[in-house]
DNA sequence: CGATTCGCCTTGACAGTGTCAAGCCCGCAT
DNA sequence: ATGCGGGCTTGACACTGTCAAGGCGAATCG
């Protein structure tokens, strides 16, 4: 790695690679250090133990994340179903192509989810989603409702796509795109 | 542990004990072997490895995990809605009373879903939820893209609830219960 | 009835993990 | 010039899962 960033920096790039390329089980704090060209022992002094570092690549995960949900929204035709659909399709895209960091950002027990670095950039993701659902709203205040309805549609979505429909055979001959099941939600419910 | 009960079957017990108890940090094979008072590579006798245990015991976690539901859809008023309210309910106690056994079922990557005896349960559960939408589809034959954002919604709701919202105070005032967030899915949408 | 085979379990070892205690070395301040 | 302290290495420890070898008893067969 370069010489003149930090080898904080350097090893939170290392375990993301690793977690690119190998998932969340080849991730380890002797391979990330390995990588980083330093000795097993040499993280500690940069993070608390394993969740410290878990933690930091976290961070650095949602904002890759929120970010590549605005690239989706920046895309999206100018119409509040479009992009609702199109913040909802950045989010699953990035589950979908970055199983990882999806993991390590939400089902990851060793991660301290109320870090401010973390929490900074997880909740500019949530605002994302916010925005987009504010057009559905009647009374034009945020409706907690329908975002945590959303949210939790399309965050099931997601994991339950990873993981494979639980019986990849009989019960479901071909599962829905996800839009499908989107307006199903949002039928009747605001504009366009 | 008896006596007369196969190793294989206390192992399992074991196991889930442990899961229960500790949650799936505490899990080990070595533990559950020392639990069942046997020695550390006794296991290996029964299962396949790791991996193997943890997909009998997901078998076992899914087979209480319908049960749970079959109660909740039992106790429920003789209608559609409540029914599919119950069903819904009954996923999310699940979840929350054993989030170890959630984990293993759902989250955990050594478990084979796809082995009979997982398999045979899940598939089991997912017809629950199937007849609990069988009433509001249009048609009166299943409705998947119904069924996928109601179970989506629902698996949702169930991860991010027990992993604690993702920014507790400021954007989520207060979470809604997910009775609200169904009905927002389910309005105008086939029988009360 | 005795010998053998086979299933189940134990013991011991191995590589790999995260974490802690010492020590070393280089740059910086006094 | 001399002390000092941050940053890294080395080495060790208690764990983990997995594999090989051996032992013990019960059932089977000659």
């Amino acid at each position: 790695m370069a010489d003149d960033i930090s080898l904080r920096d350097t090893l939170i790039a290392s375990g993301l690679a690793l977690l690119e390329e190998g998932g969340i089980q080849a991730l380890t704090l002797r391979k990330c250090a390995a990588r980083a060209g330093v000795s097993h022992a040499a993280p500690a002094h940069h993070f608390a133990g394993l969740p410290g570092l878990l933690t930091a690549m976290a961070g650095q995960a949602f904002a890759l994340f929120h970010q590549a949900m605005e690239v989706q929204i920046a895309a999206a035709p100018d119409a509040s179903r479009a992009r609702l659909l199109a913040t909802c399709q950045g989010y699953l895209d990035f589950a979908d192509r970055h199983a990882g960091l999806f993991h390590l950002m939400f089902i990851s027990a060793e991660v301290n989810r109320a870090a401010p670095e973390v929490l900074a950039h997880s909740a500019w993701a949530y605002e994302l989603l916010r925005e987009a659902c504010l057009p559905f709203s009647a009374t034009g205040t945020p409706d907690t409702t329908l975002e945590i309805a959303v949210w939790s549609m399309v965050h099931g979505y997601a994991t339950l796509g990873f993981l494979g429909p639980i019986d990849r055979d009989r019960p479901i001959p071909q599962a829905p795109g996800f839009d499908a099941c989107l307006n199903r939600l949002m039928d009747g419910a605001g504009p366009a």
